[in-house]
Order: structure tokens, then C-alpha cells, then sequence
DNA sequence: AACGCAAATGCAAATCAGTTGCATTTGCGT
DNA sequence: ACGCAAATGCAACTGATTTGCATTTGCGTT
């Protein structure tokens, strides 16, 4: 599991290295899909050892959002926003409406879109959310 | 504004025909793009006329979410979900985030995507959200 | 046209995600 | 090892949305 030194990687975007901070990173690490605040809390939680307040991994998350570190989505149905590693390259997620599985897509079918929209609407375009719905495999039967 | 014989609107939808229903869905049809629940209250409350509850607001919204008629959507940045007519034509909307004004875009980038996507997954695609956000051609200045 | 009752509304209190103030603790440069 | 700014824990707060309950209203019936 996600056992690099983190300090260094801290150390380079200007995050001090604590405890917290290196357990939400290491979770995220492992978590394949986008998650919320309190699913991060309460698996840490759970094991003692990285035990740690809500509002502290709220404040996590925000500070590794604004470092670039983390991206953070509103997409979910319920309203909660979910969070995940930014591996810099620009992702999208599929979704089961059954069993809410969460699987990466990979590339974007946007990116030309965002060219002829920009200069159709004279808008600087900086980014967009996508989500697609979906049933998948298992639960199609 | 609006004025069509509600009444029989709501009967094909099995919606009780109330005047606080009718203000909001007259509301809705006049707005061109999505609005939160707290907007449709303060509107309508500032018109003595169509003056009502924020609970009342959300329930009717919800209700009209679930018969179809309206669209509901969380992908607001700000967590505030919101709500629009349901045209039945599939759309998408442009954010500016220095200002928050929503464009409707017309035509949808994913009809074909979203088929390739099917075939290569397994699953059975149902819908997707997606918004754009840039900066408007006015705050660009 | 009035009646009755289920459904809708108003109001206030509750909930839920997320934020904040403040006292205490910790990391890190010296 | 020392000192201080920054991070954390905790509890209280906020803002959006929901809910329980008493009152009101729409609508099918008489």
C-alpha cells in the first residue's frame, strides 16, 4: 500500500507532513473511485492507529483540492461530494443506478466539443463534470 | 405567462391540482435555465399572490421531479440542487464561474460516445450529467 | 351547493453535510 | 532540545433540505 515517502511529495507542493494527512493520502491512494469525506473518516477511523476527526479530513481534502492533489465532484445523486487522487490526466466515471459501482472511463469524448464550443459561444472554457448512468454487467441479468 | 389550463396537465399526471402547484410550475416554464428551490421561493413569496412555504416549494419540486416533469440536478458547485422543466429534449448547461450564469448548449456531444461506450463496457447506458464551466464572454474583460 | 376525507400546506423543529472558532497539540526550522 | 506557526480535536454553527403534526384545501360524492 501506497508506502512512498511522502514527505518528499508533501514537501513538494508546500503540504507539512502529518500523520492525518498521510493516512486521507494513502487511502485516496488505494481507493480506485471517487469517495466521500466520511467514508474516509469512518474506514480510518475504524483502525485506531489512523484515527482522526471529521473536520480534519474535511480540512484535508480541501487543502489537497487546492494544491491539485485531489479533485472534487459534486456529481453524486445524493449531494454529497466525492473525492479523488488527481492522476492528471482527465477522467470520467461510469456508474450503476443498481449497485452504485463506480468504474473509470478511459479518455474523454470532449475535448474537441470544448474547442468548437468556445469559439461558437466566445466562453473561456476551463473545465467540465461528466458522469454517465448506466446499468452494468452483473446487474443487467 | 403560462396561462395553458393547468388542471388537465396535472390529471395526466396524477398531480392534485393546487395554486401553490400551479405557481411553481408556471414559474418553471417561464425560467430558461436551471434555478435552486430557495429562488422559486423567494420569487414567488415576493408576489403576495403566489406566496408560500420553502418546505411547500420542495415538496412540489420533488413531486414534479418524480412524475417527470422536472428535472432536478446537483451539479451546482456550490451543493445547492436545481431544478428546470423537463423539455424531454436532452440539454446541457454552461457555467460561468466568475459570475454564475447558466447557458442552455444546444445539441448534446455524447449520442455516439455514449453507444461505442455500451459496446465496449457491457453496460446499458441510461443517461448522463454533464456541465461545462468557463468564464462568460462578459466577465472575460 | 354543501359534506367528508384524503391529500396538501404551513410552521417549527430536526437532520445532514460541511464549516468554523478556539484551546491544545504537533511538525519543522533554528 | 526550543519555540512558534500551523494543524488538529472538539463542539458549536451554518445552510440546504426534510419531517412531524396541526390546519387547510381540493375534489369526488351526496
Amino acid at each position: 500500500m501506497g508506502s512512498i515517502d511522502l514527505k518528499v511529495v508533501f514537501k513538494k507542493y508546500g503540504i507539512k507532513n502529518t500523520l492525518q494527512r498521510q493516512a486521507v493520502y494513502n487511502y485516496l491512494t488505494d481507493a480506485s473511485v471517487p469517495i466521500t469525506a466520511e467514508q474516509i473518516y469512518l474506514e480510518l477511523t475504524r483502525s485506531e492507529t489512523d484515527a482522526m476527526n471529521l473536520s480534519t479530513v474535511y480540512r484535508i481534502l480541501d487543502l489537497f483540492t487546492k494544491k491539485g492533489l485531489v479533485l472534487k465532484s459534486n456529481l453524486q445523486a445524493d449531494g454529497k461530494s466525492t473525492y479523488e487522487m488527481n492522476h492528471m490526466e482527465h477522467r470520467h466515471h461510469l456508474i450503476c443506478v443498481k449497485c452504485n459501482s463506480i468504474v473509470p472511463i478511459k479518455g474523454c469524448p470532449l475535448e474537441d466539443y470544448e474547442k468548437r464550443l468556445s469559439e461558437s459561444t466566445n466562453y473561456k472554457i476551463l473545465e467540465h463534470h461528466l458522469e454517465i448512468l448506466g446499468v452494468c454487467p452483473k446487474c443487467r441479468q
